[in-house]
RNA sequence: GGGCGAUUAGCUCAGUUGGCCAGAGCGCCUGCUUUACACGCAGGAAGUCACAGGUUCAAGUCCUGUAUCGCCCA
């Protein structure tokens, strides 16, 4: 036998030898020019090289490589795309703080592009990590392909969509309010914007009117505000009140002198004030004074209320975040104002409620929990801010795109169809674009249809630099197929923005003499993620990729990333290319720790898919992940600290146990097949010869898989796991291997069961293989070695193949064929009965063996009324003794009961183990059974007495139970009957 | 606040259109150096299917409500 062969499988071993197979075949490569085979393509989701990936990415990438192994042993030309993410803001944050820890530098301390060269050099140190992680996962990724979002390749992409949107108009500049990170000091997209419930105060504050006035009799002197952040107050430049308030015929009009900043601003009405209801359910209602502090700079719904109201506009900080009269206040003038410049918004917020408490304007406070925004990246409070930024449209037409998308709104939406955000709409509509699960696709459809313009630029060093050079004044030069511009009206006059295409170098030089500036920012990462399906096949140029490959066929990602990610590459695959970048959108779970926490850095509760590959190997994790992924929202993975042998102390789970078990019981398996398979010549098949087990697991093996392809087709991927695991296991080694044993020393019946037993085996490693590549493919070659031909002459064949990883997926379907179709399935079932009723017998005897302590080798007798199961007992002997270790077993119609055997009573048969002689033991266990089946009598009973059920139940279900019913009842009476000898 | 999901054996999970005497793996108990495997073999115990109503001949499965937990979005 193969000396190869050790007696535990040893994964290290085999993954090396298994990779090294797969690259000296360079099985992953694409063609790109094929002509035939149709095409298969999965882009990976490209991780953020910000970090080395965790059990999440493993689980993601070993789905990918599931189905792409899947559809490459169905012979399609598939096409894995790998590469990498830069993630902007994610990247520069990390590498801002490494260089802070370990050189006590700042960004600031370095030019632009010394500091976009150290995050380079990060990203190639993860780049490569983050590939060797994938490798040693077993992914089948067209390594030569590996693409990175800021890549030659990718930028071009990048740039050339950029020009084309500024061109359509898509592309326009915007002063608003967005989500400013002060820590990063960048602006951030509304879904990058964490909600956070924060305990925190409302405060009460006491602004002086101007001049008092009366209501009903009273003077009022101040009007009362209430807020949570005090400290945009400086920035006020209204107070509102609904105009239903009682008081507001009285006061709208009338000014009001903004403490600490004497700022004269005008009370004012406005719908969307909360009138005050101290009893109200409704939080704001139940805290408001009717009184609304308006502060257009630094809060949106007060922004609203500004452009309704023509309010000016008066930011009060500084990028930092800190008080500042440098952004747009101009009226800082008072000492008690000028105090506060400098400090940050919090300190600003203590010192001003201070102020407020000292002054006895402070009128009460309240506690307040209250939804706070907070940076994804840097997790401090998001400032709302005025700012300069370009922008998407995502709901304007594009008129170009009229004729073949059509126009008008979406049916109960305000989604114009040729909009973007109609183009990646409207194929989820048509169910051109699938969810799996289905739930999703509500996600999606509802994010697209309240889409607000998309923010693309950020305030960063790393990325890609937004491709707009600026010149104050009109323009000078004349637009071409390469250059668009606009000219807009800014504070400071007229200011041109010109917008240059790729492959323009000279262009940007000649600007770059003539005075213009580049735009300093850069533009969001989903900018690029978002052309990721094209961009890494060479669009904008016209390669034999995109047409062998593009449109592809699913992507496969985690559900945060659905409105990020997905609706962005379907809207450019839409607006690039005019067709959807894949049809199927597969979500997978969310691996949480044991106690359904998220696994997290700072929980220290994470997995390392590198440490889980040593201590259990790669194709255990794939397994154990795999067979965990059925489609709920959160798979749970207990998290236990372990040793390695080299002594580290790592995190991993025993639920991989299950994968390194399975691994380890297939490679014995394998091995004692490979004792057995020695001299195997398919020559001496005989069909004809089959014997009653062979036809059993060939039947099971035809129904494994159209199983598992079934599944696979689906998406399903613990399914295909759970019926491989059962049928490998269940069947083949704890049944058909056993029974072979004996046959193999039979020199009459060898060979039919190694050719079986080689058949058998080479599909069944076909099967598991893009679930445990590894394994399978050194197993599959150990296999070739010993056994190069594999078939079932008159029955299948197994088509040959150097290496597992491209050999033909099995599409076997077994059947005795000759005869008529009806009387081969006859066949087929009889096996499948017929060894049901052998392994019952079977069963039944190695209870009462174990009930009653039986070691030593017994004599077995049965009786049953049933001619064929008579028949079938009879002829198989031989297995119920080899399984039972009974030295004899005779079936008879009516034998008696002999003295001193133990009786096992099944639906048709009664079973004697003689010379049992522990009657107690065997009262127990009469007893037990007895009032298992009188239970299961009495409710049947009762169900066939219910007038109704008889009535209103499908007959094929009221025979079913009056079936059982007389079973039931049969086996009461011999059970009933064995126990009263027992006691008489 | 809106949406999605989960709650089934000690643990992690299956359970397709209602027909179940509710399954699997791990763990637990008993026995086993059976010449592939102790990462194993044979057998076994273990469940008020979160709770309360309802629909139905029949509910783990469908409907309504409650509780707890989780995620996504605002």
């Amino acid at each position: 036998m193969d000396v190869e062969f050790s007696k535990a499988y040893e994964p290290k071993v085999v993954e090396t030898e298994a990779a090294g197979i797969w690259l000296a075949g360079e099985h992953f490569a694409a063609k790109a020019a094929s002509a035939g085979a149709d095409s298969y393509a999965i882009v990976i989701p490209p991780p953020n090289v910000t970090a080395a990936l965790h059990l999440g990415h493993a689980l993601n990438n070993t789905l990918q490589d599931i189905l792409i192994r899947f559809r490459r042993m169905q012979q399609y030309n598939t096409l894995w795309m790998p590469g990498t993410d830069h993630a902007g803001i994610a990247t520069q944050t990390v590498v801002e703080k490494r260089i802070l820890s370990e050189d006590g530098k700042r960004r600031t301390d370095f030019k632009r592009d010394q500091f976009v060269a150290r995050i380079q050099q990060w990203k190639d140190e993860y780049e490569a990590t983050i590939i060797g992680q994938l490798k040693a996962m077993g992914c089948s990724c067209d390594w030569d392909r590996t693409r990175f979002t800021m890549d030659e390749v990718c930028a071009k992409a990048v740039r050339e969509n950029f020009f084309r949107l500024f061109r359509d108009g898509l592309i326009y500049r915007g002063k608003r309010l967005v989500n400013w990170d002060p820590a990063t000091q960048t602006v951030l997209a509304d879904d990058e914007v964490e909600h956070e419930t924060v305990q925190g105060h409302f405060w009460y504050l006491q602004y002086p009117l101007e001049k008092p006035v009366e209501i009903d009799g009273d003077k009022i002197e101040y009007v009362t505000v209430a807020t949570t952040r005090p400290e945009t107050m400086l920035g006020d430049s209204a107070v509102a009140m609904n105009p239903s308030d009682p008081r507001a015929e009285a006061l709208v009009g009338k000014m009001v002198r903004l403490p600490i900043v004497a700022r004269l601003i005008p009370i004012i009405a406005d719908e969307h004030v909360v009138l005050p209801n101290p009893d109200s359910e409704d939080e704001k209602a139940k805290f408001s004074t009717g009184f609304l502090k308006v502060t257009p700079a630094h809060d949106p719904d007060d922004w609203a209320i500004g452009e309704r109201h023509d309010l000016p506009v008066i930011n009060v900080m500084a990028p930092d975040g800190s008080i500042s009269d440098k952004h747009g206040w101009e009226d800082a003038a008072e000492p008690e104002a000028q105090n506060l410049l400098g400090m940050d918004r919090f300190e600003a917020r203590e010192a001003i409620v201070e102020w407020f408490r000292q002054e006895g304007l402070l009128e009460d406070v309240r506690e307040y929990a209250h939804e706070v925004g907070h940076s994804y990246r840097s997790h401090v409070p998001i400032e709302p801010y005025l700012s300069d930024q370009w922008y998407i449209a995502v709901k304007k037409p594009i008129d170009l795109l009229a004729e073949k998308f059509g126009s008008g709104l979406i049916d109960g939406t305000d989604v114009p169809a040729n909009s973007l955000a109609g183009l990646a709409l409207k194929p989820l509509l048509d169910g051109k674009l699938k969810f799996i699960p289905e739930r999703y696709a509500k996600t999606y459809q509802t994010w697209l249809e309240n889409l607000r313009d998309w923010p693309i630029s950020r305030q960063l060093w790393w990325g890609h630099r937004i491709p707009i050079w600026t010149k104050a004044g009109d323009s000078d030069i004349e637009p071409s197929e390469n250059l668009h511009y606009v000219t807009l009206d800014s504070e400071e006059g007229k200011v041109t923005y010109a917008c240059i295409g790729c492959d323009s170098e000279q262009l940007e030089l000649r600007l770059q003499d003539e005075g213009w500036n580049r735009d300093p920012d850069v533009l969001d990462t989903w900018f690029s993620s978002a052309l990721w399906p094209f961009s890494t096949m060479g669009w904008p140029d016209d390669t034999p990729e995109l047409k062998t490959f593009y449109p592809g066929n699913v992507l496969c990602t985690a559900r945060e990333i659905i409105t990020l990610w997905v609706s962005r590459m379907v809207m450019m695959g839409q607006y690039c290319l005019g067709d959807i970048p894949f049809s199927d959108v597969y979500i997978h779970a969310m691996i949480q720790d044991g106690q359904g926490r998220k696994m997290s850095k700072s929980l220290g509760n994470g997995i390392d898919p590198l440490v889980a590959i040593d201590s259990h190997g790669a194709d255990a994790m794939r397994f154990t992940l795999a067979s965990m992924t059925t489609d709920t929202q959160d798979i749970r993975m207990p998290v236990e600290e372990m040793t390695l042998p080299d002594g580290r102390n790592v995190n991993t789970s025993p639920k991989f146990d299950i994968g390194r078990n399975f691994c380890n019981k297939l490679w014995n398996a394998s091995r004692f097949a490979m004792m057995n398979l020695e001299g195997l010549d398919p020559a001496d098949f005989d069909k004809g010869k089959l014997a009653i087990e062979d036809r059993w697991i060939l039947s099971r093996l035809a129904e494994t898989t159209a199983e598992v392809t079934e599944s696979l087709d689906a998406f399903k991927f613990s399914e295909p796991m759970m019926s491989l695991y059962r049928f490998f296991w269940n069947d083949f080694c704890d049944w058909y291997l056993e029974w072979a044993k004996p046959r193999m020393q039979d020199r009459q019946q060898k060979p039919i069961a190694q050719n079986v037993l080689a058949f058998v085996l080479d599909q069944t490693l076909r099967l598991l293989h893009p679930f445990i590549p590894f394994i399978t493919e050194g197993i599959f070659q150990r296999l070739n070695r010993i056994a190069p031909n594999r078939g079932l002459a008159g029955i299948a064949q197994a088509k040959a193949a150097d290496a597992l990883v491209v050999a033909q997926w099995p599409d076997f379907q077994f059947s005795l064929g000759q005869s008529s179709p009806s009387s081969t399935a006859a066949a087929t079932n009889s096996a499948t009965w017929q060894i049901a009723k052998i392994q019952d017998t079977i069963r039944s005897v190695r209870d009462i063996e174990n009930k009653h302590n039986m070691t030593t080798i017994q004599t077995v007798s049965a009786s049953t009324e049933v001619d064929c199961l008579r028949d079938v007992l009879n002829k198989n002997k031989n297995l119920i003794c080899f399984s039972t270790g009974a030295t004899d077993f005779t079936v008879g119609k009516d034998l008696k009961r002999p003295k001193n055997s133990a009786a096992a009573i099944t639906e048709d048969l009664q079973i004697y183990v003689h010379d049992a002689i522990d009657p107690e033991a065997e009262r127990q266990r009469l007893e037990k059974q007895r009032d298992k089946v009188q239970k299961a009598k009495a409710g049947t009973e009762a169900k066939l007495k219910n007038e109704n059920f008889l009535n209103r139940a499908k007959p094929e279900v009221v025979a079913q139970a009056k079936e059982k019913l007389a079973e039931l009842s049969k086996q009461l009476e011999t059970i009933e009957k064995h126990l009263a000898e027992l006691n008489g």
